[in-house]
DNA sequence: AAAATTGCTTAAAGTAGTTTAAGGCATCAT
DNA sequence: ATGATGCCTTAAACTACTTTAAGCAATTTT
């Protein structure tokens, strides 16, 4: 069995271990690919067909408005799933993009591999609410800084979550996620300094 | 069987619904409450030790800042479910107030009693995946919203996502879950009129 | 190796949203 | 009924953030 494997049955360790049949089965119907910096593994217009495990690299995903900027919806790394959740279970159109920062390797299942993982094993149902559950605290908590947070405090407050991403990605990509241009992002850094 | 009972069995017909088995497990789990306007199911500093659903009226949750302000997370009326995912799991102290706008009435179900619902039954594990991979559709959808368009596009969004809410909440409220002040909302609207 | 693209910064001018203060209207409690 | 409180609005002054434009360094592509 691939290290990918290895890394994925490590990761359900952190909510409820799979045993030996759902192992099998998880090899069965995730697929493993390697993606090129800058490679997309949706783009919009697309029905996202796969969820997908990174195990190792980093991908953005992000949606792009009338005047063709780039909003990032979120970042994965290593261990942490990526999918448009909207599109993936409507099997209609994404408006989104997910889009390789660096040279990935993922593992990837398709929607009904995934629906004969949840009627079969409960384990899977059980191991998906958790994770969601976890995004959703995760996203809402960036909520709840957006409405109520001036850039700054989002900004530090980004580095101090994310600290390793936010050594992997350029401002640019930050910027767009905090919802700022990254002219001002280098203004908040400037201010910074002159701080500390 | 009381017709709040019958209403959230209702709820899970949208999903997987529930069996007769279910159905007696669901009604000796949840406790039906009545909450007076103004009242509050959780307050800053509490454990959250409810998962909520709203049988009628309206709550809010809010998160208060340094200076004392507060700032809406989420709306939940008629047959939609509201709690501090992170303290109800995690049984530590909750950073935010859930408060009714109206009079309501609300049937709980506490951690210990849902985790037995989990166990015991795949299809809880299953309907509460479902529910949260929806909420966090939502969500993300509103984070998208929030770092790419502007507070009047966002208001026009917002009425229409949300019409039967935005006529029973006062502006204040929905300029709070909007991440902007009253005195601008104000402004926002007074542009609207003069538009149409 | 040269050319093109991307990333970071600076600064000046403009716009979106906040703050403060005030007044009017409605609802609620005494 | 009366005073208090909450909600909505207006307007002037202010600040947070964007836009535009430019320049330089680093990386990527040819």
């Amino acid at each position: 069995m691939s290290t990918s494997f290895n890394a994925l049955i490590e990761h359900f360790k952190n909510y409820f271990p799979l045993d030996e049949k759902e192992r099998v089965e998880l090899s069965e119907r995730f697929n493993e690919r390697k993606i090129k910096r800058r490679g997309f593994i949706l783009q919009q217009g697309d029905v996202c067909r796969h969820f997908t495990f990174v195990v190792s690299g980093c991908f953005k995903m992000y949606a792009v408005d009338q005047a063709s900027k780039e909003h990032n919806l979120q970042f994965a790394a290593e261990n942490d799933w990526i999918t448009d959740l909207s599109s993936f279970y409507s099997e209609k159109p994404s408006g989104a993009y997910i889009e390789a920062i660096e040279p990935s390797v993922i593992l990837q299942i398709k929607h009904a591999d995934l629906l004969h993982l949840y009627i079969r094993y409960h384990k899977f149902d059980r191991n998906f609410r958790i994770i969601i559950e976890q995004k959703y605290i995760e996203l809402q908590n960036r909520m709840l800084q957006s409405i109520s947070s001036t850039a700054e405090e989002r900004y530090l407050s980004f580095l101090e979550q994310y600290p390793k991403l936010a050594n992997r990605l350029p401002n640019t990509q930050i910027a767009s996620y905090l919802g700022i241009t990254p002219e001002f992002l280098s203004n908040i850094r400037k201010g910074l300094i002159k701080k500390s």
